[in-house]
DNA sequence: CTCCTTTATGGTCAGGATGACTATAAAGGC
DNA sequence: GCCTTTATAGTCATCCTGACCATAAAGGAG
């Protein structure tokens, strides 16, 4: 923040940064986690894979143009992205990572509930849900970035109410279930997830009226919505990988 | 990192950004928490106390930009520097933050042993600990910056092993557990903090040779250095606050 | 040398949380 | 009326934790 203090202000001591936002944009549908990609129209990776993002504008922050990239790109008015979660997840900087020139990107995460195929206008056109466990090649370092953005989503859903953000603004608790089983790549307990969720204050509240009817076999369930709670005491820990020796019968 | 797709890239269609690091360097003394602050020679905010920090250089990647200003600010080498724990915070980019231009950091947090007075070379002349509750004025957006590396170091204690980072090589599970007491601002009972660090597998290794005698009174403890482990499984969870309501007999 | 204080270390015990599992309820399809 | 499917309600043993109590090993005061 601070021209290493002692040495005389210039703006033009040093070179000059492009600072842009890249979006890991996450989904759950078909039962599986989508990231949102967008097809590269030219050099460098002409053709190529790559997270939607762009520049930061001169008076905007980071957020902010995060926050513009994903109505764009998700095709949602701004009121509507506005709702979805946003977080900054960090800054990618390494001098190489683009071949143009200093490019310095601060990445964020965002997570929204199931929603039609991302056909906004303009730049949205050319956006695609891809399943995370079938990746093309990216462009840039955006492979790293979504690694390093799952890693955090799964750390997150332990101890923080976000599974909700992958959820329309009512849902079963089977379904919120699923973005659990789904993030993680386990599958729980129907009984004992449903007991922790209901233990856990402000994690979900009940909503009254009639069960959800989806055309679906087996009992309705009672629908609920995100409680107001952000943070889980105690966390909701994923089951641990078996150590090698153990036997699953 | 694409400048929003279909546009034709230009270098200079985008004001250039200068971008920099901070540093959040805790450390704990006289059993207090504590932060490196500089003072700082020249405006803005001339004589005001700011986190050491500095341009990225042309080749540099943010960490290693921050590694050597960790490095300069403490006096240390830069091989004794190298083994300190570092780690990414967070980017700050609002568009107002800096008065002089468009300044975008990305925020370090570094974790310190017991340390000499930082007197190290040229910058570090005027570094100084300060107790982390009883901050004076700071420049630019360092309140904040110091706000959420504290809690980001507070958090990570939960879950990793991050404590050993505030110690000596070798250490006792007293002095743990008073980088515990000391970050949480919270008693912990000895017993139960003790059970659950040798509990932990790869937390701590015993030392053998010799308890270390400091001049204390009481019964020397036992040396352990820190283990292999970066998570801890299950979390050593924070006692919660408790709520209005309880009384405390 | 003998108490006393201090710190480290080794225990117990009850309650809460969790994993594994069983049982019942409410829907649709045949 | 069955069977299947899904939701919901328990049970039970185990592990983890917080709140304790007890003992060991040092130095200091008398």
């Amino acid at each position: 923040m601070n021209g290493s203090d002692g040495a005389p202000y210039d703006p033009h001591a040093f070179e000059p940064f492009a600072v842009t936002v890249d979006l890991a944009v996450f989904t759950v549908r078909e039962g599986g986690l989508h990231v949102l990609l967008i097809r590269r129209g030219q050099d460098p990776y002409a053709g190529a894979w790559a997270l939607p993002g762009g520049f930061i504008l001169p008076r905007e922050c980071a957020e902010d143009a995060a926050r513009r990239e994903l109505a764009e790109e998700t095709g949602l008015s701004r009121e509507s992205a506005a709702a979805l979660h946003l977080e900054q997840l960090r800054t990618y900087s390494d001098p190489d990572r683009d071949p143009r020139m200093r490019v310095v990107s601060v990445a964020y995460t965002a997570l929204v509930p199931g929603l039609p195929e991302p056909r906004g206008g303009g730049d949205a056109a050319h956006a695609q849900w891809t399943a995370v466990g079938a990746l093309p090649e990216l462009a840039f370092d955006h492979a790293r970035i979504i690694a390093d953005a799952r890693e955090r989503v799964r750390a997150k859903l332990e101890y923080t109410c976000l599974a909700t953000a992958f959820c329309p603004p009512e849902f079963t608790l089977g379904e919120l279930q699923q973005v659990y089983e789904t993030v993680w790549g386990v599958e729980l307990d129907r009984p004992n997830f449903r007991r922790k969720v209901l233990a856990s204050p402000g994690f979900v509240e009940p909503v009254d009226g009639p069960p959800r009817r989806t055309g679906g076999r087996g009992k309705p369930a009672a629908l609920h919505r995100a409680g107001t709670a952000t943070t889980l005491h105690p966390a909701l820990l994923r089951p641990e990988r078996r150590s090698e020796g153990e036997r699953s019968e």
